[in-house]
DNA sequence: ACAAAAGTGTTAACATTACACCCATGA
DNA sequence: TCATGGGTGTAATGTTAACACTTTTGT
């Protein structure tokens, strides 16, 4: 289904088959793996979403799973090809598997739109049980897609997912919720961060995940009573107002 | 890999080879569930497993997941058929897929051993993807299997499973970290309890689930303090000391 | 009456919440 | 100098942990 692009039909009939050929010797059948990507830009959380062919539609970037692969690292091969990003935090969260999670109508109405032609033994009509991964990426980090399709990638403000083709908003969902654990019991923050950073970015980011506002005053407190920050000396002289501290994680980043 | 019984060897053969055709179209393939089920008896907290043919070692009780079914209902046919029981809190937590988890040496001894020819373009030897469920099972219902074989099924102290196969020691310790999370945030102690419990009873399972003790005094402070609980009348005039009261969960059990 | 179980009370330590207040900075 | 972001203080409230005390029961 990664493969509806703005090139002719007939390229599009030869990619499908080709794949589809490829496919079923290369991967398990059955299964499919779907990632929700986080990143934290303008003090927005954001998610890693393709444009579906030329449709106003979108999903989530995944894959399939090699014969002699472990599951694990079939989410980091699919998070580089979509990304071009190694040794990325990267945690299983849930596997969906309704029988018609891929029977989406809208799906339907596309394909036959589009001319593309699927026989009912294809291997895209297969039904799929999704393993969901979430991954972290970090301010730093600059994503390159590296497939040779030239995908329409974007980052969504968490808020604003919609249109989202299979059940791949429920498992945005699903993946925040996982995302809200592990912030407080993993402290995998680091992953959405710079190096350094100051309280309020780290208090904005904590916002973003959780929905709601934190009182500035006691957040700090918890933080630094955590005992996992460490305070540099200062920066931010280039702007207006107090130049506020930076710190860092103690322990570095999580893998 | 269920159907190692104490029967001849040419019965065993039969079986596996009509399973495995019927299974190839009934299943999806690369797919597995396996199911920890808990149960609270005798102020243990218990695992249901199957002993592997006459071997020492045993397995968590699975299945395989129907063309048409939905993973869920996946989950509920094998707990049905291993158990007998209908409408059971099921609850995912966790996707199994390191590529080499069946390849338990413990295990290609034993078949070697036992004279089963598997081939290897056969069922079993597929590499699967396993999703795990963990079952709650309560102290009034009781467990048949209704499966054509006749299983060596037993109740194991969580503390004392030892000897399992595959990857199966690793899904019960994922299993119990969930139940803990589960027990707090979804209060799911009613899944395992009689429909009426004494205090000390509920507390005797916190603390089997996690291990350590709680303190009496404050136990019982902290669960009325949740509001979940409903004070009855006494009861247990048959015992020596102090009656206590019974409680019952304010809402009945979750599903 | 007494040993053990069950219920209630009390206190210190700690965390959470909600503000008030002061300081530093560039426009 | 002033608006704003940033740092610290503190009192009210809630939660947790530890322990003392009282009540109830069958033997």
């Amino acid at each position: 289904m990664r493969f509806l692009e703005n090139i002719s039909d007939n390229e599009i009939q030869a990619g499908f088959n080709r794949f589809i050929r490829e496919a079923s010797l290369k991967y398990l059948s059955s299964v499919s793996v779907d990632t929700v990507i986080f990143r934290f830009h303008e003090s927005q959380l954001q998610v890693l979403i393709f444009k579906f062919g030329d449709t106003k539609y979108s999903i989530l970037p995944g894959g399939y799973i090699e014969r002699k692969e472990d599951l694990d690292e079939a989410a980091h091969r699919i998070l580089k090809e979509r990304t071009g990003l190694n040794d990325i935090f990267l945690e299983q969260f849930y596997t969906a598997g309704k029988f018609n999670r891929s029977g989406d109508p809208r799906l339907k109405r596309i394909l036959r739109r589009s001319g593309v032609i699927l026989k009912s033994d294809n291997w895209f009509h297969q039904r799929f049980i999704s393993v969901c991964y979430y991954a972290l990426v970090g301010g730093e980090q600059v994503i390159s897609a590296t497939e040779p399709h030239n995908f329409h990638y974007s980052w969504c403000d968490i808020q604003s997912v919609h249109d989202l083709l299979y059940d791949h908003n429920q498992i945005i969902e699903k993946a925040l919720e996982k995302l809200q654990y592990d912030i407080i019991q993993k402290l995998v923050g680091s992953n959405l961060l710079n190096e350094t950073f100051t309280m309020k970015e780290l208090q904005v980011l904590y916002e973003a995940i959780f929905q709601k506002k934190f009182l500035r005053t006691n957040f700090q407190r918890k933080m630094l009573n955590l005992g996992i920050l460490v305070r540099l000396e200062k920066k931010r002289t280039g702007e207006p107002h107090k130049s506020p501290y930076l710190y860092k994680f103690r322990s570095g980043k999580i893998k």
